[in-house]
RNA sequence: GUGGCCGUAGCUCAGUUGGUAGAGCCCCGGAUUGUGAUUCCGGUUGUCGCGGGUUCGAGUCCCGUCGGUCACCCCA
């Protein structure tokens, strides 16, 4: 049979066996670490009224949803982002809770773009949020948690870095120099685009300001009298212990339109790939989204997975640690019950059950197979155990996989006796 | 949306100046042994991504197209 000519769309993925593994490691160390912080996980939904979207950011985003019309005629698409859901559901429940709200969810979303190297048009973000808390204690604590989930993926310090910036210091600046409101966000992307475009062109566009190039650049060059949000944020993190992730970078402003203040980008040390989180404060999108009818100050940062994936997977110490927990996760089962004598397949049924009941994860073939192939796959499933049950019953053997050695068990009260071998460590691996 | 590179079996690839296809791995089955290795045998109906063109003849050259990949734009 010749494989299929359907594939997964352009940008989509197919989570085989393994790749679902890698995507739980990332979920599992993402709640993990959001648990630790006291964050409560929540969940929106993949498809949204349009509108949503085009009312807050539009622009580059609009022109990449997957938009399509509902069977009742609803403008609808799949969310490219979580935060105008989150802002919605924050505006409408908000009162139910005590504030400040710390809340992620962990979610696919779908931007229709050119794939390459740390972008598909599906991916999964992992998005954590304060809502209700004005403060820079709270982008520090937002700060904090991202660097301590690159340390529970198995980074340290001079393997990534933080930067910061903050958009208010850059209103200020322009404020000073009298640039026309309707001119700033013109003025954020010259900005923004500062490392990536060439000098002159900048300088072009900054004259159209009636800007200097030196003005802007002598701005960044010495930042720290700039944002007083950053000062508080920078000493809070030091008295975590956490002064060595970050620096302030004032040439970091982001693209989203909703953003008001504190915004910052993890970056991998060598800054060989695209951000692997960002964010920032956006104190303006839950009033904006409920029409007024809630103001409520907030800040979150998002993590794709799949520039965390890459760097995971080029960063050595990183790369074994996601290794030993898959290997750990990849047994199908603890035991793999192998039938030495055919006949004895009903008592195998019976023992088969009898253990699953225990909780024991266990297997059998389906059919009459010879013991040398029933004990591959037993090695094969990743179990740790293999039973074998003969024509020696109710004596049983159990094989220990790794080290191939046996001990002899009985069907009574196997269940019981099997759980407590499972909490035992075996003996040492044969060389 | 724009550009560079790539497209041969499930996977990794080979295929020499154009003569209609191969290897390894994986998987499945079998031989041998009431105990997993090794070995041996057999198994893939491959539209050589697809469609045109040049040629007596195209996997090989040309054009188009689709897909993949990388970069730009933007962003997780």
């Amino acid at each position: 049979m010749a494989g299929s000519k359907f594939k997964a769309l352009p940008g989509f993925r197919d989570f085989t066996p393994r790749e679902c593994a890698v995507r739980n490691y990332l979920f599992e160390t993402w709640r993990s670490v959001a648990r630790t912080y006291g964050f409560v996980e929540y969940e929106t939904p993949i498809v949204e009224d349009t509108a949503l979207y085009l009312k807050k950011s539009g622009g580059e985003l609009s022109s990449q949803l997957f938009r399509f019309e509902d069977q009742g005629g609803r403008d609808v698409c799949l969310r490219p982002e979580v935060t105008a859901s989150l802002a919605r559901i924050a505006a409408q429940h908000q009162r139910d809770f005590p504030k400040p709200l710390k809340w992620f969810e962990i979610g696919q979303c779908f931007r229709y773009e050119k794939p390459q190297k740390g972008r598909g048009r599906e991916f999964h973000q992992f998005n954590v949020d304060i809502l209700g808390e004005a403060g820079p204690a709270a982008d520090a604590e937002l700060i904090a948690l991202s660097i301590d989930t690159m340390r529970a993926f198995g980074f340290e310090e001079g393997d990534f870095v933080v930067r910061v910036s903050d958009r208010q210091a850059w209103l200020d600046f322009a404020s000073e120099r009298n640039i026309d409101e309707e001119r700033i966000p013109e003025f954020l992307q010259i900005i923004d685009k500062l490392e990536r475009e060439k000098t002159e062109v900048t300088g072009e566009k900054l004259a159209k300001l009636g800007l200097a190039p030196e003005d802007v650049t002598d701005f960044i060059k010495d930042p720290e009298s700039a944002s007083f949000a950053y000062e508080a944020i920078r000493e809070d993190l030091e008295s975590r212990g956490m002064g060595a992730f970050v620096e302030l970078d004032l040439s970091i402003v982001r693209g989203l339109a909703y953003y008001t203040g504190i915004v910052f980008e993890v970056f991998d040390s060598k800054k060989s790939m695209r951000a692997v989180a960002g964010g920032g404060r956006y104190d303006t999108l839950v009033s904006t989204i409920s029409d007024g009818g809630c103001d409520l100050p907030a800040t979150g940062f998002a993590m794709g997975d799949y520039v965390i994936r890459n760097l995971i997977e080029e960063t050595t110490d990183a790369l074994m640690q996601m290794e030993v927990w898959l290997q750990r996760s990849a047994a199908a089962c603890d035991v793999f019950l192998v039938l030495a004598d055919e006949t004895k397949r009903p008592d195998a049924l019976g023992i088969l059950s009898e253990l699953r009941e225990a909780g024991i994860a266990c297997d059998l073939p389906f059919g009459q197979a010879k013991l040398a192939k029933q004990l591959k796959r037993a090695e094969q499933s990743g179990a740790r155990f293999a039973l074998v049950i003969g024509s020696e019953l109710p004596e049983l053997q159990l094989k220990v996989l790794a080290s191939r050695t046996e001990e002899p068990c009985h069907v009574l009260g196997l269940a019981d006796w099997l759980t407590d071998r499972l909490q035992q460590p075996d003996g040492p691996l044969l060389a």
